[in-house]
DNA sequence: TTAGCTGCAAATAGTTTGCAGTTTT
DNA sequence: AAAACTGCAAACTATTTGCAGCTAA
């Protein structure tokens, strides 16, 4: 069985169809889709599901730290939270353009001595670094450029 | 006359007394305040002000670079546009537990190499780089240690 | 004078919630 | 049978827009 269903129902929560499916719609794609999106893929086998079984699933699969919930603001959609079913420590980069995001490996982690200083400059105490490029992705850059 | 006002000025926008008061509230102010913050300021000194013009007006402001808006996101709250006089390219520190937004210098900006690793890697066009440290801040540190 | 702005109210977008009835375990 | 889930509709939050009247330049 897939792992996120496994520890779905290790965490005693119930396998409905409905959750079945989204789990499988969101499993393996990198898009880092909206629960709109999902929502539109899942309408044709299940017109009746409503959107808050969307969010109520998404809500739980990011609680177990199955998918990470990414707000990347930019553009007009700025409010919009994305899914992201990688979960390890890595960076995106987001098209101002189209909107598109993209994974980026973690290659260059922030030096110990860096977050060290930003602790004592700032008092914080931190525990996770975002970053984000913006930009445009190859298409857009494409397109622009035949202007 | 306050640089923001002359740039608007510049710009053939108008100078309206909600316009200067908004400039003169948010000019010096780090604590990056959201539309609903500069809007409860100002009321007791503009009771029938809107909304509205809140946002036209922080919205001209960032069109014309003399103000940057961000979505921090985290929280509940990561919907919320937060507005910050600081133009120069700096990262944020965001508390988990009460949301305040500090600045940090850009003391380490991203090298050359990695950039060019991420642009040929991903085919973006990298224009800039956000980075936003997650964690807690002083105050919210000392409150958990003690409970 | 007139382009641009203001205030009001209503519209949008994304997300969350309350609840009665249904389903997994 | 019990606890959890679903669908529906309504509530919410943040932001935007349409428009009639007002005002800075």
């Amino acid at each position: 069985m897939n792992a996120m269903l496994l520890k779905l129902k290790e965490a005693g929560l119930k396998l409905t169809p409905q959750r079945m499916a989204i789990v499988r719609e969101i499993a393996d794609d990198l898009t880092h889709p909206t629960a709109q999106e999902l929502f539109e893929r899942l309408r044709p086998a299940f017109p009746t599901m409503s959107f808050a079984t969307v969010y109520n699933t998404l809500d739980s699969l990011s609680r177990l730290g199955l998918v990470a919930s990414l707000r990347l603001g930019g553009a007009k959609d700025g409010a919009t939270t994305r899914f992201d079913p990688n979960t390890t420590p890595h960076h995106h980069a987001v098209c101002d353009a189209c909107g598109k995001v993209v994974d980026l490996p973690a290659a260059h982690p922030t030096p110990a001595s860096h977050k060290n200083e930003i602790e004592m400059t700032s008092g914080f105490n931190v525990r996770v670094e975002e970053r984000t490029y913006r930009g445009l992705c190859a298409g857009c850059s494409k397109e622009k450029s035949l202007i």
